[in-house]
DNA sequence: CGAGATTCATGTGAAGTATACCTTTAGGCTTAA
DNA sequence: AAGCCTAAAGGTATACTTCACATGAATCTCGTA
């Protein structure tokens, strides 16, 4: 066992990978220059100088669908700012925030309290007043005399979560601030959800908007050429690869992100199947398993009881429409199985919300006449994989 | 036959409760001078 | 006397419960043709 093993890595070590650079292609990486986005950099960098001059620029609010290079550019610009700050010793700070990692800012009080954790402050989870937070907020940022901006990624999420107060309090700061200005960035990919927000916040967040619009399938060939020439060795690319990984992701409204996922997957996939190329095949494996790792890993990272409701539906797999109550009945039966205290159907009723949010369910409120009112839930899950879910869901009950 | 009332099963909002965690404060004990 | 530790008091955020009311179309009711 021992030599087999020592064996494996032995040709493992000796296998020349397929990929020169596997980071280029993973979501983090901010590439040296951004194609096809030098409009809308520019646009933010004109936007966000000022502050290098000292002055406080406009917040500006940022939106595009998914995977149309917000982040990147947010990054992108945000970094460049402080790289000449650093060297012009500009009093110039930028805090990146992402809001949908939930337990990281999905609440007024843990969105403060992150953002004076970047400042080099401590915070406990709970505790303190929120008050007490934006004042401990208050005085880091007083103190350094600084321009701040504050990047909201996903600020929908938040928004929708917790409320729009959250961003009219920030925006009102610059009142009470003496030394230091501070401008808020908002990135969101709904494009309705500033209809929801009172209209004072939203016209206070949106003094500048920006809008990503979605690649289209040449431009994705051209991102995801570049890249691949960085990240892949020569020769390993079969040919109408890159085109169908741009075509799979100009379907899903030109979504970078995830061509660029695909491919990498498709990669490792590959070299794990020791070949020498990367072709078509493997694309479609790809897309498998993105999905299914995806999926996978909000299922497993669920608290308890949020699984325990998913069981439940998973549970009526085959049919087409299953509702609130039927679920509720086998909930509660899996609670006791599993020893888990049985929460109220009310509560269940907002997990069912919650995980239509994450979305694993399609969850829809219809009234059936006579026969009440109730959610209609279904799973848009392709059905190869629930028997997966499932099996991930009992390994992490203990069923 | 059709308009309006009824009804069902649950959605949904508000308010209350339990839990976990925080800070502050006041003793009580230890320690060093 | 000063310093440090601990326990109690007083406070908050979050997840959850309880209570009460809101919904909205299928079905029922009843007046009318």
């Amino acid at each position: 066992m021992e030599k087999s093993l020592k064996g494996f890595f032995e040709t493992f070590l000796k296998k020349d990978s397929l990929f020169s650079e596997r980071a280029v292609l993973q979501s983090q990486y901010t590439p040296e220059e951004i194609i096809h986005r030098e409009n809308e950099v520019k646009q933010l960098a004109n936007i966000l100088a000022p502050c290098l001059r000292v002055e406080k620029p406009s917040n500006v609010f940022i939106y595009g669908k998914t995977g149309t290079g917000k982040t990147l550019t947010a990054k992108y610009v945000s970094n460049q700012m402080m790289e000449l700050a650093k060297t012009n010793n500009l009093p110039v700070k930028i805090i990146y925030i992402n809001c949908k990692l939930s337990k990281v800012a999905d609440t007024e009080y843990r969105l403060v309290a992150q953002l004076a954790r970047e400042l080099g402050k401590e915070i406990p989870p709970t505790g303190l007043p929120t008050e007490e937070v934006y004042k401990i907020f208050n005085h880091a940022i007083t103190t350094q005399k600084m321009q701040f901006i504050l990047v909201l990624d996903e600020i929908d999420q938040l928004v929708k979560k917790a409320g729009d107060e959250i961003i009219y309090n920030l925006t009102r700061m610059n009142a009470e601030l003496k030394n230091s200005q501070v401008t808020l960035v908002g990135i969101s990919n709904d494009l309705m959800f500033t209809d929801t927000m009172d209209p004072r916040v939203k016209s206070s967040l949106s003094e500048e908007e920006i809008v990503f619009p979605p690649y289209n399938a040449l431009q994705l060939q051209d991102i995801l050429k570049k890249r691949a020439s960085f990240a892949f060795k020569q020769g390993v690319l079969s040919d109408g690869v890159i085109g169908k990984c741009a075509a799979y992701a100009a379907r899903e409204h030109g979504d970078a992100r995830r061509a660029l996922e695909l491919l990498r997957v498709a990669g490792e996939i590959a070299e794990r199947a020791n070949n020498k190329t990367i072709n078509i095949e493997h694309i479609d494996e790809a897309e498998e398993k993105i999905e299914k790792d995806r999926i996978i890993d909000i299922v497993k990272t669920q608290p308890k009881q949020q699984q325990a409701t998913l069981y439940a539906i998973l549970y009526f797999k085959k049919r087409e429409a299953i509702f609130t109550g039927e679920i509720y009945d086998v909930y509660k039966q899996i609670c006791e199985k599993v020893g888990l205290r049985p929460l109220t159907q009310r509560r269940v009723s907002d997990i069912i919300g919650e995980l239509d949010m994450l979305g694993i369910i399609t969850a829809k409120v219809i009234s059936k006449g006579r026969f009440g009112r109730t959610r209609e839930i279904s799973l848009p899950i392709p059905e190869t994989l629930i028997p997966k879910i499932v099996s991930a869901l009992e390994q992490s009950m203990g069923l």
